[in-house]
DNA sequence: CAACTTAGTGATAAGCATTATCATTACTCG
DNA sequence: CGAGTAATGATAATGCTTATCACTAAGTTG
């Protein structure tokens, strides 16, 4: 659960990267579980907030970087900005809520078989695919301040 | 096929729009059957190519308000730039090649339907999705370009 | 159709996420 | 440890998009 300096060292070394101690905070960051989903910005403020002495061009640099080294994964939600997690192997899309903004994964091997299906019939080589789908989460919360007509009318 | 300029003066007031010179060039410019997504800088250079005066803040305010006025639909694939096309009702996702940029339509009526049993079953009210494949394409020269190992190897 | 009223235009500035620059710093390896 | 090179971080630059605002023109009214 609380993976040691050393092991993410081993772990960015192994991409051909210094292990810097930037890289291994931004690095033990995503680890944590809690948040999966970050922005550069959202980890630049957390690891202010922690006391870090860290520049924002850095966390840019590094989190493109880690994605290349298949460290984490990049997704573009329609918020505007990036959104990196952790790379754990499986492949996964995601469940968006366009009020609270949680972010939820799924994975549909139907959904995907028929993709490549499609990919194929046109002839396309297919390389990669972004599915996200947006709406208002299970939280009442977010169902209230919603259409204010869906809770228990 | 050529939409006249009143038949496009009248879309456009009947979204609460006044059918301003820009706005009736515009629309038409996506009705030319031919380039179908085209993002704010694609129609701005079409229409200066075609010796209109036009600004690109215009162009940019206009598209919004099209999209608004679900005349235009807009997606974001992932060149960083949003693309806008004719909104001609049925829904439908997108196949973008990585060599030429070229752009495929499809849709799966089996895939909407999963994508409407995943949100279902984790409690989402579904507003929306997005779906975009990425991959080459069938043209031989974006698969001669790929990894000069697909076409005859 | 002329004056009027207001929305629309377009040059340009500003905003926001991201990338490039470059002098300084700090890993790594010997 | 110390040389050599990669990494950092402040800041400038970029690319796309939105905001400003003085000016223009669409639509309306008489
Ligand atoms: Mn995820
Ligand atoms: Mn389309
Ligand atoms: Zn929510
Ligand atoms: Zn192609």
């Amino acid at each position: 659960m609380n993976r040691s300096a050393s092991d993410n060292a081993s772990n960015i070394h192994s991409s051909g990267l210094k292990a810097t101690w930037p890289r291994i905070r931004i690095l033990r960051l995503f680890q944590q579980t809690g948040v999966r989903h970050l922005s550069a910005e959202d980890v630049y403020r957390t690891l202010i907030a922690d006391g870090e002495e860290i520049g924002l061009a850095t966390i840019y640099r590094v989190l493109t970087q880690f994605e290349q080294a298949r460290l984490l994964s990049r997704h573009h939600f329609d918020s505007g900005k990036a959104m990196y997690e952790l790379n754990e192997g499986q492949h996964h899309d995601h469940l968006v809520c366009v009020i609270c903004g949680r972010v939820e994964e799924f994975c549909d091997p139907e959904i995907e078989r028929l993709q490549h299906q499609v990919a194929e019939r046109r002839g396309f080589q297919l390389r990669d695919h972004a599915l996200s789908l947006y709406g208002v989460c299970s939280d009442p919360a977010c169902k209230a301040r919603n259409g204010k007509r869906d809770v228990d009318d």
